[in-house]
DNA sequence: TTCATTGGTATACTCCGTGATACTGGTTAC
DNA sequence: GTAACCAGTATCACGGAGTATACCAATGAA
């Protein structure tokens, strides 16, 4: 059988697609800390300090250039009460959650790995 | 109901532990090409040729140190075939297919954005 | 003979994600 | 009065991830 053809039957799904779909995700979640900062909110939190603190290591820096850029990109809302102090409030939206499998099975293996570690070194 | 008891109330899962789990996953696979190198030798490319070839805008650098990296890290498997000329193969180690359900989400993902954004704009 | 392929290494350079530190203006608590 | 909390912004600086380009020795094909 010609090597082209073996290449081809050898992959039934499209190699390419996949490779472009994973990329295009590393993409818009990449770096150390939007995943965290959505699961952060998913979870209830709404201000910026509690995100803040729920997040070991971040720095107000990094999460409010975060939080400006996904505000950006539709992925949390933020909204500002005008009570007095101003209270700021950040929201996930739907299209946020739809990176919930991918934390989850982020964390999932971020659990087991540490059990790993942990248990036979 | 003290804010103290409120938060803890509202956050029956461990907070703290999701994100380190979440942090050391990120930490592991974090960087543009990792993924893109496990999902390639996984979906059965060995050849280093083969593997640069399958991942859009990787460079022979990159990919070699990344292969280096993973090797160590007990994610790949590394044989040379003493033929001549010298082959070299790459195989996925078990450990490595931890990844899978990770990758397939990110993949489930980055599909639903593109036709997202082709759809409606 | 010349070109392409394989499995990489070497060198040089760039950029930007990230970190450290400090500061602001308003408010509430001691 | 001073200390702490809120929601951030301003500056400075660094390192390493990533890019670009060239090169190597061996082999096989045209």
């Amino acid at each position: 059988m010609k090597e082209e053809v073996k290449e081809i039957l050898s992959h039934p799904r499209s190699q390419t697609e996949e490779v472009q779909a994973l990329q295009d995700t590393i993409y818009v979640i990449g770096g150390k800390w939007k995943l965290p900062i959505i699961n952060s909110i998913c979870n209830g939190n709404k201000r910026f300090r509690e995100i803040e603190r729920s997040i070991p290591g971040i720095t107000t820096r990094m999460l409010s250039r975060e939080l400006k850029d996904m505000e950006m990109n539709g992925l949390i809302k933020r909204t500002v009460y005008d009570s007095s102090p101003v209270l700021v409030e950040y929201e996930s939206t739907e299209y946020c959650h739809s990176f919930g499998d991918i934390i989850l099975q982020m964390i999932k293996w971020g659990k087991a790995h540490r059990k790993k570690i942990k248990a036979g070194k």
